[in-house]
DNA sequence: TGTACATCAGTGAACGCGCGTTCACTGATGTAC
DNA sequence: TGTACATCAGTGAACGCGCGTTCACTGATGTAC
């Protein structure tokens, strides 16, 4: 049952969602290809007449969930500066929310695990990450230091929260208001 | 082939150890039962005689990376402070020395969608690991936000180290200047 | 505009492989006498 | 101290399961006339 090249464009998008969302709920091993493929409401065979391996999936999902993550940075340092970035990065709702939260956060220790497509993907996407997350006028080191920091507390916020709410919450406050 | 009460339970520190190194090389979905046993010079259906699952194991595991990370912290930190500790958590030679280096900056992205046992040893492990590394007469939000600093910058420059070094060099001496 | 046909997106069964776990067995240990 | 025997640590085959990938097939699409 041929679909329209439309619907197989729409369908591409489907995948590439629920691989997102799987990237940073799960990391790059646990983007599966039946359970994508389920998630965009077809069966697992069809996969490979959009990418030609998982390996390939997961590294188009990094690039676009990095790019995404980098686009949506700019336009907060813009407004805010790094200051209105930090106290949303910091909060307690993307603690919470990380299936549509900072995909470097959910899945930085993983990458160095990865085969080397995966590896590069996500070294081009940090850097275009960090470069856009420099405001203008802003000491180079300082931001990429302070970027560290703000994802590393909520790495460590994270991996503590559901046993130790006190010292997630601890993290977040301390690299907040340093 | 019973062997004496002594061997056994060298054979189970052994078990640890190639567990832990495993643990950093791999993440805790990466220790598997054949390869830690192989390691440890057994097969693998000896294995149940010294844990009851995988699962166990890799909850043993971290709790002893995390306690001899805290340990030796603790002497780093009272010997040079926080300054001495940070010139060698972020040398190039801990970057590239995974196996035996930090082992929260080698999971610490995978441990929420570990099982509970192992997020609950992780937790405590944490804990302990951050309470040690904040020297006598040093504010404690100061401290904590450091440690975020130095494994958010660790984590970040080994997912990049192979494809962009100047980004992980970058990143090591923006924290360690800051 | 209508028709015939080649194309091809998606289906679902099948395959191979790795991995956690189980279990009957082996033979060294260590205890009871 | 020596011997017989019960214990039990480790072996290796086997099982079930999930997962990535392949492939013959289906039937809607869209093109050629």
């Amino acid at each position: 049952m041929k679909v329209s090249a439309a619907k197989k464009a729409q369908n591409r998008e489907a995948i590439l969602r629920v691989a997102e969302r799987l990237l940073r709920e799960k990391g790059p091993s646990g983007v599966g290809v039946a359970e994508v493929m389920a998630g965009a409401g077809m069966t697992h065979g069809g996969f490979y007449g959009h990418f030609t391996s998982r390996e390939e999936l997961n590294a188009v999902a990094i690039t676009q969930a990095l790019q995404r993550a980098a686009c949506y940075l700019a336009k907060v340092v813009s407004d805010g500066g790094l200051e209105g970035f930090t106290r949303q990065y910091l909060d307690k709702v993307h603690l919470k929310d990380v299936s549509r939260g900072c995909p470097i956060a959910a899945t930085a220790t993983e990458i160095p695990r990865q085969p080397a497509p995966i590896r590069a993907a996500f070294a081009k996407g940090l850097r275009d990450y960090l470069e856009a997350g420099i405001p203008e006028g802003t000491d180079r080191a300082d931001a990429l230091s302070r970027h560290c920091s703000l994802i590393g507390a909520l790495i460590l916020a994270r991996a503590v929260a559901d046993h130790d709410r006190t010292l997630a919450g601890e993290l977040l406050l301390a690299v907040q208001g340093s």
